[in-house]
DNA sequence: CTCTTATGTGACAAAACTATGAAAGAAATT
DNA sequence: AATTTCTTTCATAGTTTTGTCACATAAGAG
């Protein structure tokens, strides 16, 4: 259910929309989609939320009360701290705003009520996946064990390896920080992420496995146990 | 691997808008960022362009005088010379959101107005970027497997392969692509749209049909799946 | 050497993913 | 307008992977 290639961190979106049904709409739709929400009712509240908790997106109205959600925008862009927060702006399908105007606004997307939760989260979606900066892509080689995290393959001298989407994670974590020492949770926070429940001695299990796999190339011996502390990648 | 980044000539975009402000508006942001840009008010004064400079990319108004935009999208892509011009529609707020599904058949990309001129430059990159490396006419050939960009045509081996649309683009995108693993979501982006909203599983579907008019002659096995991530595109 | 604590392992049910057939909807053709 | 071809979605079946246990082993402390 997680996408895969985002990052581990659920993304927080913040919602600034005076009329609660529509706030607690928008929040339960995204909710459901495995956001994480924060909720203004005016702009005021917005400024205390983001400073707070900063948001990965702004999900703006075009009318708020007191300041309308473009003046509102544009003082988002202004300020370093939230210049790149991005921003889809809400607007009611009968306002005629001024094109050239429109035109001028820090949003990054624009989405006009009303509009399908699934639109919504489509919009969300793409707006994240082009402000998402791309994941480390590089090639990794350790005395011919070879790890491509594009092609999402691991090869010992040459030869192909099946290996299961844990065991290339934990690998991967591991042949990025070769030769120190790693607690479980420590391994649980970087491979598994960070707010997952899951037991300490699972790590156990999954290095056995990562173990076996490695095996028949004789690079399990990289995969060692630092007892009473945890487990290293090392070529020693 | 990265995409090939062959700005050495500067590519050109028409836009086709009827009003000037806007379209002065555009062609200066265009011209900021190093594009060439040429502009029409109608349809009557794009045709004349396209003829005489060919753009490699074009921004169409929703609204055009005499002649409605995803008209005149449609007849651009009937049109063997300009069907593979990615075209970027122009839309005006008012418009539903279910009319603008359907100019997707037409279109690449849409952008609402209003817009921010960061938003425009991040499409109309995003949707050259994909051409670039993707609709390149030139026939690509793996193991007597030949797709022809330009007749629309697979063959395998030098028979005939009967092949859908979709199935064709995907088969397209893959088979340019080789090697690297797509996410569903990388897929539907790249092969449907930035902004079509569709499912993910869909794309387990044609993955599965291109496989089955793959099979006949071997080629299925070329479309792997990586469990938890995606698919790829491997002669290995 | 014995006890105590930490780690290695095999097994297994639950959970996560993917494949696939079929139906309903759209779009293109005739 | 009717027919045919494609697309998308849904439901369900089929696989693989994962998280835990329970127990076996191994490493240290005293």
């Amino acid at each position: 259910m997680l996408e895969p290639e985002l990052s581990v961190a659920k993304d927080k979106i913040l919602i600034v929309e005076d009329e609660e049904a529509i706030r607690d709409m928008l929040g339960y739709a995204l909710m459901k989609e495995g956001f994480n929400c924060d909720e203004a009712a005016d702009a005021e509240q917005a400024r205390n939320t983001i400073e707070s908790s900063r948001p990965n997106l702004i999900l703006l109205d075009w009318m708020l009360p007191g300041m309308s959600g473009i003046d509102y925008a544009r003082r988002l862009r202004n300020v370093p701290e939230t210049r790149d927060i991005p921003i889809i702006m809400l607007t009611a399908k009968g306002e005629e705003a001024d094109k050239v105007r429109g035109l001028e606004t820090g949003a990054d997307d624009y989405i006009t009520k009303p509009f399908s939760t699934k639109e919504l989260i489509a919009r969300v979606k793409a707006v994240l996946r082009r402000y998402s900066s791309s994941t480390d892509t590089s090639i990794i080689e350790v005395n011919g064990l070879v790890l491509d995290p594009e092609t999402y393959r691991v090869t010992a001298n040459g030869q192909d390896i099946e290996i299961s989407p844990t065991e290339f994670k934990l690998l991967h974590f591991f042949i990025g920080h070769p030769e120190r020492v790693y607690s479980r949770t420590q391994l649980l926070d970087h491979v598994w992420g960070e707010n997952v429940y899951v037991e300490e001695r699972t790590v156990d299990v999954h290095i056995r496995r990562l173990r076996k796999t490695l095996e028949p190339y004789g690079f399990d011996r990289y995969i060692q146990t630092v007892r009473s502390v945890g487990y290293r990648f090392s070529t020693r």
